[in-house]
DNA sequence: CGCGCAACTGGAAACGTTTCCAAAGCTAAC
DNA sequence: GTTAGCTTTGGAAACGTTTCCAGTTGCGCG
């Protein structure tokens, strides 16, 4: 089962068709009369080469126009590095994972790594596929962003030598670092800005259950109205509610309710989008209260805007990268979790009075 | 210079700390009682293997929890494949580019094939720098969004056997296949869209000059007006315009204009958007009519909705990545040139009448 | 019973690089 | 003038795999 996956080349394998093999070290060493050592000197940067043999290497090198053989190095090289991480997303097209994305990316250019990267998109198993297929590629470390409820099963890369970070949801049965929203605070500052409107019957959608953060938005719900006294209504409560179309008809669902709910929390940006669609639909967007959370775009050229509950994905994606490269360089240290503030971001739906 | 990017291991190299090594092919070999080419025939799937030594074979690797080294594989492999591609793009955090980005993983990974990827930000510099960290990575193949203006560069790598596509904007003194929208003729059909509404004063805002696509977009402009005999006001022409504020600059300057123009076509999302806000703040969002090209996020939300001519990133992603994989399959015939058609989405700007 | 052939198996070389170690050259100190 | 020590250089082994080639086994057939 593992080999299936580690390698499929389906290409009907042609052999390296078309054109001349690529110059190699020893092409160089050749051209510049030295030895290859002294060619892989000069290629890294290593002291104890004279000027005249660096320049004579360094023309050798560009007339052959060579190109350093990454994989040859990270093969031979003591410490193993491929200057390579493995970034695993939910969905690369979401606007909150194509930023942390490039955030990473920003990050991880400084030191002259790439980033290897998928979308799992919830799929248990392709996560682990993915994870399997970058650590054939020997990647130096892993982001994840998983999708998957056990985790056990990175042990093994770890205690191999590869490094793992957990970016926006925590990890179930396995200790790491975590970069993490404040999902529990960032909702109670959420629907206190509903309360603190006059807001008493407030509904609430949220993301699958099967989804850490999205329980934990919820219980953020619940403490909130708890804290102000206010009884929680179940009825009020939608859950497992996932994409665009379900969080506009689960809003629709619940403004029909009697006594219908004069705000709304949308607790993940389709959700939130969904809602407003719902909302305006009903032609209630002025008269019902809504907030986001997660940033939505172009939130503030609707009327009302939509208020949100921002997250941060460039901090987080830099905190992620920061811990990551740490560990890649040998930090040893006990597992370190970040939390990364969310931000209110008023607009208009979330101002509105019942 | 070159050898600078291609190696810049940041890390203190502390010697793949923590941990044991991996297991090798030959601890497989040794457990299974075999000889490490048998193991590699159970690997690759080759025939030749009786079940009982397969079967001894795969229980080893379980047992050890071996992960085949694809580096290693690489390398020694005849044609020297590492089932990766590299994947060069403007802005990953566009959501354009994003799409493409996961449209273009999704077939990728039915090959079993991952992609190493980046932003370039239109710099012309990071673009050559990346793409001589994927050469160096050794990808089978490139995608690339180009901002160079000058790709002969290429050359070198395509010689050693590396394809290259071209996406959404086409190369430079370099043939090569490429993936394109149809720039001319959508924007053609936006601006008629604009006159069959009655409009006859349109204006236009583009992108930068130095992108290909920007200067196709607005020939595309001029064409069409020329085509329905409206001379050509060069005072409705803003270029050079990047991003949502210069956006939004240059329509209030062209909303300020006597005679204004009754209708705005602007030829990038985020100018679009820019363009929308302008109108909205000077109250002309109901009297002036708006068309952007390419898709927009939630544009069907605000009142009145955005007409768009919308790219199909989808499609150009597969069929970037289709072409690529026939590349890398051996496919030498004459480069290709695809044209993906644009579809007008009419949400109520597009349609205002003057 | 010997032969040819196919199917299976393994030893060793090779991929392009880094690293270990030794050799060579030079300077400074005695 | 010899030696110690440093700097510069290179030869060869090694990284984990695939591939080439040869060897072994089993089987059917004359």
């Amino acid at each position: 089962m593992t080999k299936k996956h580690l390698q499929t080349f389906t290409g009907a394998g042609s052999p390296k068709s078309g054109g001349r093999q690529r110059p190699t070290i020893r092409d160089v060493a050749a051209l510049a009369r030295v030895s290859v050592t002294t060619v892989s000197r000069v290629i890294n940067d290593e002291p104890g080469v004279s000027a005249q043999l660096a320049v004579r290497v360094g023309d050798a090198i560009e007339r052959l126009n060579y190109r350093h053989n990454l994989t040859a190095s990270s093969l031979r090289r003591a410490d193993g590095r491929s200057a390579t991480i493995g970034l695993v997303l939910e969905y690369i097209a979401n606007p909150f994972d194509s930023m942390l994305h490039h955030a990473i990316e920003q990050f991880a250019l400084k030191r002259g790594v790439l980033v290897l990267g998928g979308s799992v998109e919830e799929d248990e198993v392709r996560e682990r596929e993915l994870i399997a297929a970058l650590a054939s590629r020997r990647v130096d470390g892993l982001l994840i962003m998983p999708a998957a409820h056990d985790h056990s099963y990175l042990l093994n890369e770890r205690s191999a030598g590869t490094p793992v970070v957990f970016l926006d949801r925590p990890p179930a049965f396995f200790d790491a670092d975590t970069v993490m929203t404040d999902n529990l605070e960032g909702v109670r500052r959420g629907v206190r800005h509903l309360t603190s409107h006059g807001h008493r019957r407030i509904g609430y959608i949220g993301d699958l259950e099967s989804i850490t953060t999205a329980t934990l938005r919820l219980q953020g719900y619940r403490d909130e109205l708890q804290a102000q006294r206010i009884a929680v209504d179940e009825g009020l409560i939608r859950m497992n509610v996932r994409g665009h179309e379900r969080g506009e008809a689960a809003a629709l669902d619940l403004l029909r309710r009697d006594p219908a709910p004069t705000a709304i929390f949308a607790a993940q940006n389709l959700l939130a989008t969904g809602a407003y669609r719902a909302l305006r639909r009903l032609n209630l967007h002025r008269k019902v209260a809504l907030i986001g959370f997660d940033e939505i775009p172009y939130a503030d050229l609707v009327e009302p805007g939509i208020t949100v509950m921002a997250q941060d994905p460039v901090a987080m994606g830099r905190a992620a990268a920061h811990l990551l490269f740490r560990r890649i360089d040998g930090d040893r240290s006990p597992s370190v979790h970040e939390v990364i503030p969310t931000r209110l971001i008023a607009r208009g739906s979330g101002e509105i009075r019942p």
